[in-house]
DNA sequence: ATAACTTGTGGAACGCGTTCCATGGCAAGA
DNA sequence: TCTTGCCATGGAACGCGTTCCACAAGTTAT
């Protein structure tokens, strides 16, 4: 591997030299710069991205901290952090966490440590004040919204857009709600949003409703299908989730009762299910610039999300 | 950022005794570790991991070369990358490339600058004589079977499956087949093993067939649906494709072929569309190891995929 | 003609850990 | 007692590019 130092002694000039003529920054007369990229082409030259990071104190590197791979929660998500980073010279590093705290603290140690310049965080289990307190090191953004203020974040604004779908099930004196979730309640910023749209709503005119939770995928769907035969209306985390619902009454001759996804998944497009369109895309990109600075001071976005009605 | 140096001048010891001690490597006295432990803790220090790289000469970081980030084919086989990084000390990250060559030698440059100890291509746009060329400076591992032996490569062994696919079809006399594909033949692997298959099975007495390309989504796979209408056998790229053309003709009231998706995804498990899964999560698993030279000098690996009849 | 620039280039320090080599003390074996 | 050998630690070089500072030569302004 040819260094630095090679091309100045075979050009007969100094390291910083070669070094200005490379990054084009200071003075350097024509003829030399002609000799050092000859130089360059002779040696198949190319500076060592290593050296680089640890002279400038930074990887252009920005880490996504996520549970899972196969979430479909995630996917726009990381597509639109990951156009907004092709824009610019960063790379992005996907860090999965299955949940488990150790591995999400190794990656905020990680931040400390310079490896990243900034995390995105699309979950997270730890506490936030855990979180808050690894800030010092670099910026940590958060694609949900967190109660605290202590965090800067971008999110969709869900309880919103929950109180319309509530507000819309009201309006047809709905009952016999089933609202399906992954995380519980106390661990989860969607979970809690869900509640306080539905309690806001309702208030003290509740419907009747089942609540479960650890549900996230088709397969999850269709298992707790047999605890729904008297549900009438299905909110659930993601589309995939309702047509698993939805597969397992049909596969058992039941009636299907009005299904409302989430995420305007393929599958929900597909089988003509109505759903929350979070626009995880806008957030992602939005959320990278954050973390990279290029949002100046703003430390809270909120983006707006929908509801589709089929 | 407290340094090592730190440590050593506020313990009263050598920067050597110091890294020894953090690293367990030859000889500390206990005492000496202590103190050394003490003021790592006071002084709140971690390693830069950007200084162990340089020092190290390696990221430990894999990239992964990617077209698309929503092409379902990627997802199983990044999860499968990420699971076997994730069990290792190496960080994984993406790369997209939007079938852009210049991003891609980009990509590969970067494997020259040492930001990357390997890369892994889940698809290609350059000729493999250039990715060829860049393996001097790292381990680059191919996910498709490419024809030159020049390269490394962890594959799905399509090509007999689709062997075992045309004479399914052929046994019951099919006729009228259509094959869809996202790449032409000339471009892409898949297409290439799909054709010499066809070409193999058929021989010369084959059967009227439509060859369309540039169809990788749900979506497009609805646009094509109207060149379908006398198709009587349609092989697609994914079950999302598949599931697009069944919705246009269910939608314009037509007839539906015999549909074999590919990848085994949720679509056609919920449509109950014949598929052929090509397990990239181990294709993903062993890609990971032979970049990071834990295979061996093994540089050819082979993983059978699967005829699924629904 | 002299001060004040501008241009071109080199030297050395810096960023931060790692590692090879050398040195010194001390105990066990010959 | 002399030689090995283990233990403990320091010094310095290394990995590689960047950047500040200084110095020299040539140019322009006063």
């Amino acid at each position: 591997m040819a260094t630095i130092r090679d091309i100045a002694t075979r050009t007969g000039v100094s390291t910083s030299t070669v070094s200005r003529a490379l990054n084009g920054s200071g003075y350097v007369a024509p003829a030399t710069k002609q000799k050092i990229m000859a130089a360059v082409h002779d040696l198949d030259y190319v500076p060592s991205a290593l050296a680089q990071d640890l002279s400038s104190g930074s990887a252009h590197n920005i880490g996504v901290v996520l549970p899972h791979m196969d979430h479909p929660y995630q996917t726009q998500l990381i597509k639109g952090i990951m156009t907004a980073a092709f824009a610019s010279k960063y790379r992005v590093t996907l860090l999965p966490t299955a949940y488990d705290d150790e591995t999400e603290v190794g990656y905020l140690e990680q931040l400390h440590r310079n490896q990243f310049d900034g995390l995105i965080f699309t979950s997270h289990g730890l506490p936030l004040s855990t979180l808050a307190h690894y800030q010092q090191y670099g910026p940590i953004v958060m694609c949900e919204h967190p109660e605290t203020t202590d965090l800067a974040a971008v999110y969709s604004q869900r309880e919103s857009t929950y109180r319309e779908v509530f507000h819309w099930l009201k309006a047809q004196h709905a009952d016999h709600l089933a609202l399906l979730s992954y995380r519980p309640e106390s661990r989860s910023a969607t979970t809690q949003a869900t509640m306080k749209a539905y309690r806001s709503v309702f208030n003290d005119a509740k419907p009747t409703t089942q609540f479960l939770t650890a549900v996230m995928t088709y397969e999850d769907g269709y298992r707790v299908g047999s605890q729904l035969t008297s549900a009438k209306y299905v909110l659930t985390d993601g589309d995939d989730v309702a047509a698993g619902v939805r597969q397992y009454l049909l596969d058992h001759h039941l009636p299907v009762p009005l299904l409302i996804g989430q995420e305007n998944q393929l599958t929900g497009r597909l089988l003509g299910i109505s759903t929350i369109d979070h626009h995880f895309e806008t957030v992602g990109h939005e959320a990278f610039l954050m973390a990279t600075g290029k949002l100046g001071k703003q430390r809270r976005v909120g983006i707006p999300s929908e509801f589709i009605i089929r």
